[in-house]
DNA sequence: GAAATAAAAGAGTAAAAACTCTTTTATTTT
DNA sequence: AAAATAAAAGAGTTTTTACTCTTTTATTTC
């Protein structure tokens, strides 16, 4: 459904939502223990992710990944696009490239339903708003 | 969603489901040329899923690929499940191994309904019932 | 300002997915 | 039986995705 490095890249920002909410900010090597991830991948998609703006980082020691208020109401649809593009929420179910309503592929209606459920899903919450569950423990980002 | 791989074969699948519907078998150039697929990608394609059992084959002039009245009875998800394994169906939407009711990642119940509703409708119709439309020319499997 | 910490950057490797080529075997038509 | 047709089988290549390693640069603490 979505690429490997793209749920990499959803465990770690909705990990790093949680620590942001107090004001910390957590080292590559701390997230990847969390998340269960490889730690120099997890590095290399933070900071594309930073280069293009959805979260912080500093340098130095104290230093680390963070979210400001704005990265905090990201939703996971916008993580999905930034990683992966937008070909979940576009692309045909059959990989016609000029499927469309004008010229539909045998399941094309029933794709639209589908992906805009996803969509639907995947907008509807923030970064943090997970975060009470996990604080809770009712939810994992491991194993 | 699916791989590659497994949209040719859905798209083969319902081309050869069309032409057995009048008892005629289809050559590898013939299939290739109406799904627009490389040829020799789709013929080792189908020949594993004829190896598996869900379409027949025959050598020799004449010969070529054919559904029989079974095969015809097929719906999508045998294809994909046949060619891509069970995960769109059972994994998890954050890659996580032990992702369950009892340990579920923050977005568990939401993926748990979306993949009810792809299952839903890859098994709500046969090869067959595809059909009528493509006949019609209401739906494409080119381009 | 020296040492330590941590991200940035970029090159490099490994594995998987997508795709190709060649040879063989079976069948049918003439 | 010979020629033609078409799938079977398997090895090989290319591309993409996943992942690693090394060096550099910035920041902070002592």
């Amino acid at each position: 459904m979505v690429s490997k490095t793209c749920e990499y890249a959803i465990r770690a920002m909705l990990f790093i939502a949680q620590k942001s909410k107090s004001d910390i900010k957590v080292g590559v090597k701390h997230i990847a223990k969390a998340i269960d991830s490889p730690e120099p991948f997890i590095a290399k998609i933070l900071q594309e992710l930073s280069r293009k703006g959805l979260l912080q980082s500093a340098k130095g020691p104290t230093g680390g990944f963070f979210l400001d208020n704005a990265g905090l109401k990201q939703n996971l649809a916008d993580i999905v696009v930034a990683v992966d593009g937008d070909k979940l929420f576009t692309g045909c179910g059959l990989g016609l490239k000029s499927c469309s309503e004008k010229k539909p592929c045998p399941i094309h209606d029933e794709f639209v339903a589908v992906r805009r459920q996803i969509k639907t899903m995947m907008k509807s919450a923030t970064l943090d708003d997970y975060n009470t569950s996990l604080e809770l423990g009712e939810k994992y980002l491991k194993r």
